[in-house]
RNA sequence: GGGGCUGUAGCUCAGAUGGAUAGAGCAAGCGCCUCCUAAGCGCUAGGUCGGCGGUUCAAGUCCGCCCAGUCCCGCCA
């Protein structure tokens, strides 16, 4: 095979060091979920990459050697050909259509383009056709294929695993929820994108860092106190009530319950001030936030405090808002009004202190600093931005719900106000609903997920609670199937069933069925595994059936899929190949038999088998250094 | 009033950045176990891609207008 530009040895540093300790899976989970050290020196092969690079190759032939009509070389190194799997197999495994797209500017027919294409083409045991309007169809032979195969065993948990020609030091913000109560499915659902979205960006060659942003400053963390003080009065026999704006949430109770048994028993004595019940219930919660989490194998490498922004440093006398503030004000991005540019000020109004966030997009100016001297919530946001910025990182990416999409312009301006260069990207994502079918009725119904009501499904009953059963494969897995644009609605019912309407069973069971398959082979078959691939006297793969060669295609777009998972920040996409690979697999098991070859067709047998060999490392893969999933070796 | 997202098979959703005949899973109907896990596989049926117009060799995909659903539009946190 020829040396190609993309299969350059790139070394990547992780520096991050996350553990899955203390994860109660009876599976253990790959030490790739979350590697601490990852260096990638043998990329897997990505075909689309390889198909891509070669025609580019041919087009630089081309119009360097004037075939191209009026496409100059220097444009001809411009474009970037498409490659892509055709619905149809008569049109082969691979195709592009780039031709096509060339017509206008060389001012040639496609066709004869596509000709001239392939006839640059320097592409050993690939078979290259033109057709249609000017498609470049690619066939894989089976001397390529079977070094792919090949390659594919031998990288075992590292297949899949690719380097980028531009990597990245990215900071992943997602989750990040007040500390003041249990997290709800929306939390899950950033969580689960979340730390998939890092584990593809790892995997497809880039440095990430996630991080967990503590909303533990202000006015909640005040209320938040003060309800668990009215709780624990409660159980007191204090005649007392709950202010309205107060958490309601029963999970109070039981944490003043759990108090009062200490104090009782001596462990600590009763707080005294406010501010040790917001300590104390500030504590309870944060630490049942990331054990929620970690239950649903999310790992942060970072926790930011908000409070943190606020604490004067002991050198300059100023916190970190405050700093941020001199310097945007330094930088001319402030000023006093009584109401934002372009507005008349509301009769009344007081002075504050503006942001000019519309010069980054922003609809209009915002306040950072209150009449009153007081900062808002954004000053704290500016600053954490701020600081984001200065830890130097290339790109800052934030998982947000799709209620704070106004946000995207005042976050935009807290980046490009400290610099030009770091790229913020926010994607956004629509909610989460929960549905389960109404015994009586037979309806599916929602269920509502409201603080205020005791009516409420956390994210933590969801994964543990055994009367809903759901589990946090099963969790993440739904939480992970829509497109973020798109809403999910999670059938509670569909979640627990444990037959093939559930997908999360129907991928789980194809892994245990391979791995069943060869244990069975290698203890009772006395089968050796191995990853050399044999072709035969015609050089060609033994396979008998098309379920084989389908399966095979199928497994070796791994890295292209995590390619194209990781540049659209589309842990879906993934999902829909974990369950395309299901599919082919469980054809070619029921179409494909081995034991019976054994002895009557050893070599169509060991192809057999390692096919099987590499769907259980794909499948593998996917299920837990992708998805964080847990990958079971039989049901 | 302004903005984000959505509208594709009876239901839940894909659709690889504009390409060849629009897909999958459920649900429905019919078949396949003396055979490695039938918790499986195959076949059948099901569509005005919300509507109208536009851009071009080509539109579910891009642009404009309209209709429907949903979320947002504080000196709150």
């Amino acid at each position: 095979m020829r040396t190609l530009p993309w299969s350059w040895p790139v070394r990547c540093r992780y520096d991050s060091a996350p553990t899955a300790a203390g994860i109660p899976v009876t599976i253990a989970l790959s030490s790739l979920l979350a590697p601490s050290t990852m260096t990638i020196q043998s990329p897997s092969t990505s075909l689309i990459r390889f198909l891509a690079g070669a025609v580019s190759e041919a087009i630089r032939r081309a119009a360097e050697a004037g075939q191209l009509g009026s496409l100059a070389p220097p444009q001809a190194t411009a474009i970037a050909p498409v490659i892509q799997i055709p619905n149809d197999p008569r049109y082969g495994d691979y195709a592009c259509p780039t031709p096509l797209g060339m017509a206008k500017v060389c001012r040639m027919a496609p066709t004869q383009i596509a000709q001239t294409l392939q006839n640059h083409l320097d592409l050993p045991d690939i078979e290259t056709q033109v057709a249609g309007a000017g498609f470049i169809n690619f066939r894989l032979g089976d001397p390529f294929l079977a070094k792919r195969l090949q390659e594919l065993l031998e990288l075992g948990e590292n297949f899949g695993k690719t380097a980028t020609p531009h990597p990245e030091r990215i900071l992943l913000e997602f989750v990040s929820a007040n500390p003041t109560g249990p997290l709800h499915v929306g939390h899950g659902r950033w969580a689960a994108v979340g730390s998939t979205v890092a584990n593809l960006l790892r995997w497809t060659g880039h440095q990430v860092e996630r991080e967990f942003y503590i909303n533990d400053a202000g006015n909640q963390m005040r209320l938040l106190g003060q309800s668990l003080e009215v709780r624990v009065r409660q159980l007191q026999g204090e005649d007392i009530a709950l202010p309205e704006d107060a958490y309601h949430g029963t999970y109070l109770i039981e944490i003043a319950q759990r108090l009062l048994e200490q104090v009782k028993a001596g462990i600590r004595p009763l707080p005294t001030t406010l501010e040790e019940y917001i300590d104390l219930a500030y504590g309870e919660m944060l630490a049942w936030q990331k054990q929620t989490l970690q239950q649903l194998r999310t790992e942060f490498d970072h926790w930011f405090s908000e409070r943190r922004l606020h604490t004067p440093d002991p050198e300059t006398g100023l916190s970190a808002i405050q700093k941020t503030l001199q310097e945007l004000e330094e930088r001319g991005f402030l000023y006093r009004a009584k109401a934002p540019r372009g507005e008349d000020p509301k009769p009344g109004a007081e002075e504050a202190v503006y942001f000019k966030t519309q010069e980054f997009g922003d609809d209009k100016d915002r306040v950072v600093q209150k009449a009153d001297g007081s900062f808002t919530y954004l000053a704290a946001d500016i600053a954490y931005h701020r600081d984001k910025v200065k830890r130097g990182y290339h790109r800052l990416i934030n998982i947000l719900g799709s209620d704070h999409h106004g946000y995207v312009g005042r976050l935009n301006a807290a980046v490009g106000a400290f610099s030009p260069d770091v790229k913020l990207e926010i994607l956004i994502g629509q909610f989460v609903k929960l549905f389960k079918t109404d015994p009586e009725t037979g309806e599916k119904t929602e269920v509502r997920m409201s603080k205020r009501t005791g009516n409420f499904v956390s994210l933590n009953d969801l994964i543990e609670d055994p009367e809903i059963g759901v589990g946090a494969d099963a969790t993440r897995w739904f939480l992970l199937s829509n497109s973020m644009d798109s809403p999910i609605n999670f059938d509670l019912d569909l979640a627990v069933k444990q037959t093939f309407d559930n997908p999360v069973v129907y991928v789980h069971y194809s892994h245990a069925r391979c791995c069943t398959l060869l244990r069975r082979l290698q203890e009772e078959e006395k089968v050796q595994l191995t990853s050399k691939v044999a072709l035969n006297e015609q050089n060609r793969l033994p396979y008998k059936e098309p379920e084989e060669r389908t399966l095979l295609l199928r497994l070796l777009a791994l890295p292209d899929e995590l390619i194209a998972a990781a540049e659209e920040r589309a842990p879906h996409k993934i999902i829909r190949y974990t369950e395309a690979i299901a599919a082919d697999f469980n054809k070619f098991y029921d179409t494909c038999r081995i034991l019976p070859l054994l002895k009557e067709d050893p070599p169509l047998a060991q192809a057999r088998i390692q096919l099987v060999q590499a769907t259980r490392q794909v499948l593998f893969n996917l299920l837990t250094g992708i998805l964080g999933l847990s990958a079971p070796e039989s049901m």
